[in-house]
DNA sequence: AAATTTATATCGGAAACCTATGTAAGTCGA
DNA sequence: TCGACTTACATAGGTTTCCGATATAAATTT
């Protein structure tokens, strides 16, 4: 009925933001390196697993990542206390600072660009946001979820 | 009141882009082909430099992406007879039949993750997109038009 | 305590980019 | 018409970002 072109719709959201990606990395921001940082923002310290979970990436690739963005000064990595095999990646004041910056400069690309659409509001800017957030939403299979059954608990 | 944490959600708009981007590269489709394919579709056929503009990359990037989509039969490569320096690329049957492909993926994968979330309408689905676009708009500069060149000679 | 699972690291390699530079074909001014 | 740009594309060489396969060590299970 009133969505004739859902399908369509639904690809180009992929579509469209492959090109916003690639008009960022170019713009000012490398998006491998910000993925991690944000997650980190969001979630607090993890191990390098959950990390390529969260970031859909496989574990040796955010091995690399880790240990980059530790040379760059921008996370830490110590042994975490109730697991000795793993380990805990944290955000340092240094990264933190990195993010706000990169974040910025997303801002300003973003807005600044939109700022020319008058027949677009902020509430839809908010809107395209929680439908990328949702489409994200953890709930769904993060691929490899071997975990079917644990799950609620803890 | 009404955007206070406006340019924190134009950043999450490239964030969340650029995970969705992994989403779906993870889950079936390389983005590098496929945003060629997708701009042809839009724009029919165009020479080597238009594709790398459209698409924000380098021109030496996309002479590689192009061939590999002439040996996947995905597109043609032919001489420009309005000008021999240049190329024309166009889609062929094969690379619309892929194309198609890979939306009806992206489709589902989006609309899939959508439908289990109440709250968002399929208006918001066009309204993601269209904020999307219009941070997209080619209005806006593409980067690379660096031959300003105000450099040189007097 | 052996077998299994889990958390990471390492190795080797592929994909997707980039800058710098070369070449051939158009354009333009004197 | 001839040089001087400019434009379109290719190639060379290198970096970033990613992957699968495999090794190791700690936790868990049986």
């Amino acid at each position: 009925m009133s969505t004739p072109a859902a399908e369509s719709l639904s690809s180009d959201l992929a579509v469209y933001a492959a090109r916003l990606v690639r008009l960022v990395r170019r713009e000012h921001a490398p998006s491998a390196a910000t993925r991690v940082l944000s997650i980190l923002d969001e979630t607090g310290p993890l191990g390098v697993t959950a990390l390529a979970q969260a970031d859909r990436c496989s574990q040796p690739t955010m091995t690399g990542q880790v240990n980059q963005l530790v040379d760059l000064g921008w996370v830490t990595k110590q042994p975490n206390p109730a697991d000795a095999r793993g380990s805990l990646v944290a955000l340092t004041d240094s990264g933190r600072t990195e993010l706000r910056r990169i974040r910025r400069l997303n801002a300003a690309l973003v807005s600044e660009r939109l700022a020319r659409r008058t027949d677009l509001s902020p509430d839809d800017l908010a809107t395209a946001v929680s439908v990328l957030r949702a489409v994200l939403e953890p709930s769904n299979p993060i691929s490899t979820a071997s975990t079917t059954s644990t799950e609620g608990s803890s």
